[in-house]
DNA sequence: CCTTAAACCGACCCATGGGTTTGTTCTTTT
DNA sequence: AAAAGAACAAACCCATGGGTCGGTTTAAGG
């Protein structure tokens, strides 16, 4: 094979694998070792590509992680409808298993902000500006929604985002038991429950 | 000094000051020297009143933390008045920065749950199951809440609680920034919003 | 071809940290 | 007061896991 190829193919392989098992295992009770051995390849090809492990999650948070949460939860904000049932369809395929393989819920990213929040201020930050790239384009999606006239006026809209992050991220936690669809339609509910309050109160002038 | 106090004494300086940093650094990023150190005690010490970390940690939490928790998120439901209001309070207090000695905000049963998920099931259970108390008087109160006429009649009163929590888990995650107090707000503000939407609507009959 | 360097292997190094063991100092007990 | 055991100190053991290093294979270029 192509040199220049092959070292993509092996990298490729790498931050997908990576990715799986630390979002299953967690990062820090994940070793090199246990990826590599699924690859069967060994610590030389690895730094070879890496200089260390924390390079090597940072690549993956930046293609990977940043990709997935563009593709689940901001792409589909891209729209100059009611913003509502849009933010509810979104968030709704994000908490979908995985198509896939496995029976990953939704997505990792709470799960790594809290799992560095603690260890590694630097990885934090690149999460941390995951989370606020998806809340720039809540807000910005809201407000349009409000001079649209989806969304009633006294409303805060940056509230409003960071309620449902808050939720959304919360709901992950929650879902780790055996129980994780119903507490998915519990949270779908009264996710929609609050969104019906957000709309302008029809006039009885 | 007396052995039997003595003893006791020691357990609990181990406890407290564990908890204290096990929710500062975490748990696996925290190792009993660095608790040991700043207690001036020996491995010989820590052995001989507990079995092992793990031991010590589920100590910490069936003595500390179910008491923290219950002390400020489920004694003060014990009440027949509106139950929404209520919840408001308890949970504004949960999210107040620590009055005496660190800006720990609220408390950590969120980060533990995270961390311990992927790494001891049993730990994992005993948090889960105070989140699960927490869930359960919530639920009573509603329904109590409902009968009483302050919640209107077609909500869920499980669905209420499970999105109540999950808000409530998610937002630690978001106040580990520096605006935790503006986050804060904002989380209040819009709890509030969806509890106005869960009262029963004015008839216009 | 034959050199060169990329891609990779695997043994090794070493810091970390949970746990053990041996020994010492107290208090309690008889 | 002497034996016994609790409370602790501190040196030690060892598995884990990130990272290194010398060597080997393989593809690219002259």
């Amino acid at each position: 094979m192509e040199k220049n190829l092959k070292s993509r193919v092996t990298i490729n392989r790498l931050c997908y694998k990576g990715l799986d098992i630390f979002s299953k295992r967690g990062y820090y009770n994940t070793s090199l070792d246990d990826i590599l051995k699924e690859l069967e390849l060994s610590k030389g090809a690895f730094y070879h590509h890496f200089k260390s492990k924390e390079d090597f999650f940072i690549h993956i948070v930046q293609s990977l992680i940043v990709q997935k949460v563009y593709a689940l939860l901001i792409e589909p904000l891209n729209t100059h409808d009611d913003p509502l049932p849009v933010i509810l369809d979104s968030i709704e395929n994000a908490l979908e298993p995985n198509k896939g393989n496995e029976m990953i819920y939704g997505f990792m990213l709470t799960d790594f902000l809290t799992e560095f929040s603690k260890r590694n201020h630097e990885i934090s930050t690149y999460l941390k500006d995951i989370v606020q790239m998806w809340e720039v384009n809540l807000v910005s999606l809201l407000k349009n929604g409000k001079v649209d006239g989806y969304i009633a006026r006294h409303i805060d809209c940056e509230g409003i985002a960071a309620y449902i992050i808050a939720s959304f991220l919360g709901i992950r936690t929650l879902m780790t038991n055996g129980n994780a669809k119903m507490v998915k339609y519990q949270y779908m509910q009264q996710l929609k429950q609050y969104f019906s309050s957000l709309k302008p109160q029809p006039q009885f002038a």
